[in-house]
Parts: C-alpha cells; structure tokens; sequence
DNA sequence: GTCTATAAAGTGATAGAC
DNA sequence: GTCTATCACTTTATAGAC
C-alpha cells in the first residue's frame, strides 16, 4: 500500500467507517470490517488511531457536526409561507429518500452516542445545532416572504425538527411514501399557520409575541 | 438452580434480555450478561433457546407486540378534543419520562430489526400496530367528545405517532421537559384543528370527508 | 435437567520483520 | 511507514459429568 499521511488515513478510515455503517450497521463496524473496506492492513487502523473507540468518537463528532448543516440548508422559491415550507420539507424528504442509509446512521449513532461513556453529551449538541440551523432558516424564509412567528421562532424550528424526525422513522420503518407525503401537508399548514404576515412598515415589535 | 419448565426460563430470559438492553444498549446483552441478569448458568440459555439469535427475534417480535397496545391506551376524560388530545399526550410522556430506557430499548430493537435478515418486516409491522391502536384511540375519543375527523382517522393517527416519535427522539437527547410540553401543546392545537363537530343528529356521514 | 469445562470463531490491539 | 503474524480476550455454542 502506497505511503499516506497520517491525516489523509484517518479520514479514509473515517470514510470506510461510514460506508460500513451505512450498510451493515453499527454492530458490524469492526476494525477488520473497516480497513477491508478502506484496502488497508489491520495495523494501519492502529498506526491512524489509538483506538477503535478513539475513531468511533471522531466519527460521531464529525458526522453529527457536519450533518446538521447539509441537510436543512435548502430554501425554495415560494410565494407564500405556506409554500416555502411545504419546499423545504419536501426538499428534505427527498434527500432522505435518496439515501436511506445516510439517515439510518444518524439514528443509529446518536443510539450508540447515548449508550457510550463520554459521548451521552453530543446527541444534546447534535439537537442544539439542528436546532440552529433551522432557526437560521426560518428566519430567513420569513424575512422572505414577510411573516413572523407568533411563537418564539426556536420553538418553530423544534417543531420542525420533531415532524421532520417522526416522518423519517415512520418511513424507514414502512416507506410509505403517500403517507409521508400526507404528512409533510400537515406539517405544512400547521406549521405556517404559525406564522403572522409583518405589517408593511412601522411597529413590528409587537407582531412577535414572547413568552 | 431450581428446575423450570422450559416455557419459564424463557419467559425469564427475555425478561432478563430486556432489562439489560434497557440498562446498557443491545450490543451489550450477550448471553453471558443475559444469564447473569437471570441468575441462570450459562449453558441453560441454549437448552432454552436454539440460538442467541432466536432469542432476539423472540425478543423483537414480543416487545413490538406488546408496546403498541400498552402505551397510547391512556384516554383522559376531557370535555372538548383538544383537552382530549393534550392529556393523552401528556400521559404518553409521562410515561416516557417515567422510563426513558424503555423508550429508548423500542428505537434501538427498530434499528436492530432493520439490520438483521429475516427482521427486516417488523417495523412495518409495529408501525402498522401502533397505528391501528392509536386510530382506535382517536375514534373513541371523537365519539365521547362528539367530533369527528376532517381527514381520514387513520392519516391522524399517523400524525400523533410522528409527533410521538420526534418528541420522544429529541427529548431522550436533550432532556428539555419545557420544549417538550410546548411541542405537545402545538400538537394538541394542530391536530384538534382537525376535527369537526358533529351536527347533533341527523345526516353526520357528509362531516367525515374520505379522500 | 442442570451444571462445568471447553471448543471454535471473532474481536481489538501489538510485536517485530522489512 | 507498512505489513504479517500473533497475543489476549470475548463471544456463541456444545460436550459430557452428574
């Protein structure tokens, strides 16, 4: 095997890591199975990384981290609010349908996350971060098309996240795609009914209501 | 160790398998960890079960079984829908965060059985079991509070499972009891908003609109 | 029937040749 | 640096004493 840095080695493992995952699960991540997939001995598992357990963090970091922004960050065109989310949501169920796998790991990780001494904490900043983003992108849709939110807007985006989060367990489950679909139009309107039109200048302030 | 029919010590083991997927994940109920929690010897495990494997799909097929009826068969008595729906998913909350690592066990048997050849179908199954008894739920919650739904029962079945799942998913991640009653409060507004009074006699087949 | 002892295979990790 | 060979351990499963 030609000469790699350590660096370029720890992500092609890292890489290898996912694709095992991705398909045969977490369980069937083994040091073994992870370097047949990366095409290198097993000794350069532990020439890259201490561990194996030191990897499965890196890992999870890495993908819980690089996740919440990828997936989210899809504006539509909409006229209207009603709209521009029924976009969004369907923009990300058809990245979930496209790869299946991709958001299978997620769960799955954040499991193991959870179950693993040292890392309970991150599915906690996993949330915080999808939470962000999409409170990112909400504020940004409305200021688009002119509305605010009647509820804290992070309240709004943890809505999302929730809905977004059932449909795509429910799916992995049956992949019902007309269900989903009947869904994602809930979602939609009772999500941008949420959602109170900015009166054309002036006061706003008391268009947004705090608790 | 005292003689038991075969029948019990299975019962025992399963029991004893649950408790230690609860306590530490499915990837550290091996049979040892099994017949220790079950105070068994080691070889009385394969004179109950053929295989650890057998054992699981025993396992999966059991706790997905049981859990659907169980847990959203709570029916509060309420005078409107909307206090109908709110206490019946506080309960199921509550229930939640009486025992997170039984919650937790349903998610990680799921993803389990999605991996393992032959298990593939069980949660369509389970999915389809949860919301057959939450659609029974429904019904009998629009017949005690007189209402009726505007889209198909079964269609707001699915909605309350997706708000079920995500809430619970992002709860047992970051323990925010007051995000979560405030989810709950928007799933009690959005999904009364879907049903409809029904016209005190007469013709009430036009009130429920099929798709 | 229930145990102890052990087999057979898989795991993470490392020593040592090159 | 990168490999092969191997260690120490854990796993599921079974043989055989009682």
């Amino acid at each position: 095997m030609a000469r790699m840095s350590a660096s370029d080695r720890r992500t092609a493992l890292l890489d290898a890591a996912l694709t095992v995952i991705a398909e045969r699960g977490v369980s069937a991540a083994t040091t073994r199975a992870i370097v047949a997939e990366a095409g290198m001995s097993l000794a350069s598992f532990h020439y890259a990384f201490r561990s194996r357990d030191e990897m499965m963090r890196e890992l999870i970091t890495l993908v819980l981290a690089n996740q919440s922004t990828a997936v989210f960050a899809i504006l539509e065109e909409a006229a209207d609010v009603r709209g521009a989310i029924r976009g969004g949501l369907q923009a990300f169920f058809d990245t979930v349908r496209a790869d299946p796998g991709r958001e299978q790991v997620m769960f799955e990780l954040m499991q193991f996350a959870l179950r693993t001494p040292g890392l309970e904490d991150l599915p906690a900043e996993q949330y915080r971060a999808y939470h962000d983003a999409v409170t990112e992108l909400l504020e940004a849709g409305g200021r688009s098309t002119g509305v605010t939110w009647s509820i804290p807007v992070r309240d709004v985006a943890r809505l999302v996240v929730t809905m977004t989060d059932g449909l795509t367990l429910a799916w992995l489950a049956d992949r019902d795609d007309d269900a989903a679909a009947r869904v994602l139009d809930f979602a939609a309107d009772s999500l941008s009914a949420l959602a109170v039109a900015i009166p054309a200048e002036s006061d706003t302030k008391r268009a947004h209501v705090d608790h």
